[in-house]
DNA sequence: GGTGCCATTGATAATCAATATCATTAAGAT
DNA sequence: ATCTTAATGATATTGATTATCAATGGCACC
């Protein structure tokens, strides 16, 4: 069993006000957000920056694990800063709202599946989306 | 339990020459292929078209649930075509061979944890990512 | 404090998959 | 054969993301 990897800061990286004015952002926020929803609240909260950097931002902290990445079949990536660990999450397809799902007997049945089937180094993508009780009132 | 999608020819849709080649390419292959893939085998076929018509055929096959579409986290996405009723793949990160994989407990195991979190109708993706044994063989 | 190196930034252009437009072609019903 | 209308191909467009590159600014060292 491999331990998670180390999230030390990228060799060579500089701290910088844009990359904490997107830390922030991602820190108070508890939904997944785009690329563009960051720059709208860096931006609000006084640190404009161009989107390039927004960009720039988020792929050193997702190589760095800092933060997790969702792909949606169509539109733009989504962002959000989640705690250290494998795990997955539960979205609510009307607010965003995440929760982080980590559940061992997954992560055996995904493990086993594989073996079964010959296949090693297995990794996997997993994401569950539902509505929240919150919508489900007001949707 | 809703029934699975019935898989009736859209309304209006017109039985084409271009439309049964990308349907042929796709059932002779085991593995998932990129649109752009499907226009080159079908083109190998006899049966060349502009890749605007690839698209739209693979639009209308995966909206009549014949085929399944994997979108990676990046690049192009993926299609294949697939038996009747919900499953998920184990894919080979060499060779794109994939598996079916179809196991009950693990649907289970989605609909539970979604009802503890009180989040309702959940959908989910689920991908195994892995290699098989020839490319382990072969590197 | 000042200096220098080099990562970072922003403006802009470039990529690349996927879709939209629209005149032309052809399926398939009558 | 004729007609209606979906399908097609050439082309332009969109939209997210990345690349380029000159100018700026961290920060380690003096
Ligand atoms: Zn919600
Ligand atoms: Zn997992
Ligand atoms: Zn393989
Ligand atoms: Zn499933």
């Amino acid at each position: 069993m491999a331990p998670e990897a180390e999230r030390l800061p990228l060799a060579g990286s500089r701290a910088t006000r844009r990359r904490s004015a997107i830390i922030d952002a991602l820190t108070n926020a508890s939904t997944f957000h785009s690329a563009r929803d960051l720059q709208k609240l860096a931006s609000d909260a006084g640190h404009p920056m161009a989107l390039s950097t927004v960009y720039r931002a988020l792929q050193a902290l997702s190589a760095a694990n800092e933060v997790d990445v969702l792909h949606p079949s169509c539109g733009e990536a989504l962002y959000r800063r989640c705690t250290l660990g494998h795990h997955h999450h539960l979205v609510c397809r009307q607010c965003g709202q995440a929760t982080e799902i980590a559940d061992e007997a997954l992560e055996k049945w995904v493990e086993r599946t594989a073996n079964q089937h010959g296949f090693t180094e297995p990794h996997h993508t997993l994401e569950i989306f539902g509505t929240c009780q919150e919508c489900a009132k007001f949707g």
